[in-house]
DNA sequence: CGGAGCTCTTAGCTTAGGCTAAGCTAAGAG
DNA sequence: CTCTTAGCTTAGCCTAAGCTAAGAGCTCCG
């Protein structure tokens, strides 16, 4: 299928709504030091391993991605700026949704997953401007081409029991493979920004109790692996 | 195609883009009180007749218009209520980039018939409360569901000698089919709320001699009715 | 009245992007 | 050593939506 008037000779390569949804979940998760295996890029997209197979092979095709003999999938130089720019695109528009519309993290992630595809470059460039060149996404992840002011960050799961940190970012995965999780932590009150404090846990079990002001919650391991904080020397133990 | 994630049972039927831009046009030249041809439409939309041709019988398929004996097409009920909720979508989209984003009119047209069909019902309400409800586009074409401030407009066109009055809606028509003329005027200060008298034409032309500010401007009849106007009864002859 | 020229449709092709069914390979269980 | 399971691909099918080429049906004009 021909997307209409945009064959017009040698155009800046305009790539499909599917193609920027792949490439965007292929940064995601390479973004996080994480392999990129096709049946995990079926479970972002919710479509079927087959499916992803096919469109890898177009992806490899036209020059997006590298497929490993692994079958591992990595974004080439091309396919890497794209990726960079849908993903500016995605969480500006998300910053713009929770800051200026003020839905919340969760439905701004799923709207902006909608409208980045159809905002253009120039209308981006207003969108930034007018909220002041931000750094972040709402979930604290860093909008490509800016510095974040945060500085070195460590997951929340390698806190000492006792030590305490700020919540600064929470990983696209996270965000997309424990949505329900993440909710909980919700209404617990874990947000950028919370002050979360590790509380002792003796044996490792999969799981941890993190204390959040005068409450203390389990929460698995796995997704304390995916909440970065920037460790304080103020420990309250 | 199918989308993904949208074939779950009985979904509020999920339309295509490429139906929401067929169902916008035939919308748009129906409300200037025109039969809708399927050769208008191909030329609205940039795509060849055969491709118009089995498009409107898929449209037709799906319940979305009726096909005349005469093969102009007719939205459904249906079709039209689709069609308004785009309409609305678009408007609003574009008063948003003229007056919050400072577009100029005919590019947020474009970005907006772009833009429209990724934003969502909850966002553009959240939109629409956050500029104030407005009840027209930055043309002064009305949105759905609103009642536009003016009262009764007459053509351009059809204003006497020496009569004027305040540009208030310029069609959806002239700003597709006479997209240079519109550019033009707009370089002469012809926007909404600029005021225009009749200047003498003594003898039908197809042309027609009008006044704004202190300029003489000829434009061509067929333009002059699609620019609507609020008639003074102070003219300045 | 017959042809010129529009307009529209039909026929036939292409690509994207979904799907299921059926295979293959590699790794772990018994 | 065999069997199962996980993960991936291939094969084959579907629809949407674009295209060109060719033909049908008006309408108007000489």
């Amino acid at each position: 299928m021909t997307l209409p008037g945009t064959d017009h000779g040698d155009a800046p390569v305009q790539r499909s709504e599917t193609v920027d949804r792949y490439l965007e979940v292929i940064y995601c998760i390479a973004a996080e030091g994480e392999q990129v295996r096709p049946s995990r890029i079926a479970d972002w997209l919710n479509v079927s391993p087959p499916t992803v197979s096919v469109a890898i092979q177009r992806l490899a095709r036209d020059g997006w991605v590298d497929v490993g003999s692994d079958r591992s999938v990595s974004l080439t130089e091309t396919g890497e700026s794209a990726a960079a720019g849908i993903i500016r695109r995605h969480r500006l528009v998300e910053r713009w949704l929770t800051d200026v519309l003020d839905f919340d993290w969760a439905t701004a992630d799923i709207e902006a997953g909608r409208l980045a595809h159809a905002v253009s470059d120039e209308v981006l460039e207003r969108l930034d401007q007018m909220m002041g060149e931000p750094t972040t996404c709402p979930h604290g992840n860093p909008i490509p081409g800016r510095s974040p002011g945060y500085g070195d960050l460590v997951p929340l799961a390698d806190l000492a029991p006792g030590e305490s940190g700020r919540v600064e970012r929470i990983s696209e995965i996270a965000e997309h493979e424990a949505r329900p999780l993440l909710r909980n932590l919700g209404e617990h009150g874990v947000s950028t920004g919370t002050r979360i404090t590790m509380a002792e846990n003796p044996k490792p079990s999969g799981f941890l109790d993190i204390v959040i002001g005068d409450q203390t919650v389990t929460i698995a391991t796995s997704v304390a692996r995916l909440i970065w904080v920037s460790p304080s020397s103020a420990a309250k133990a």
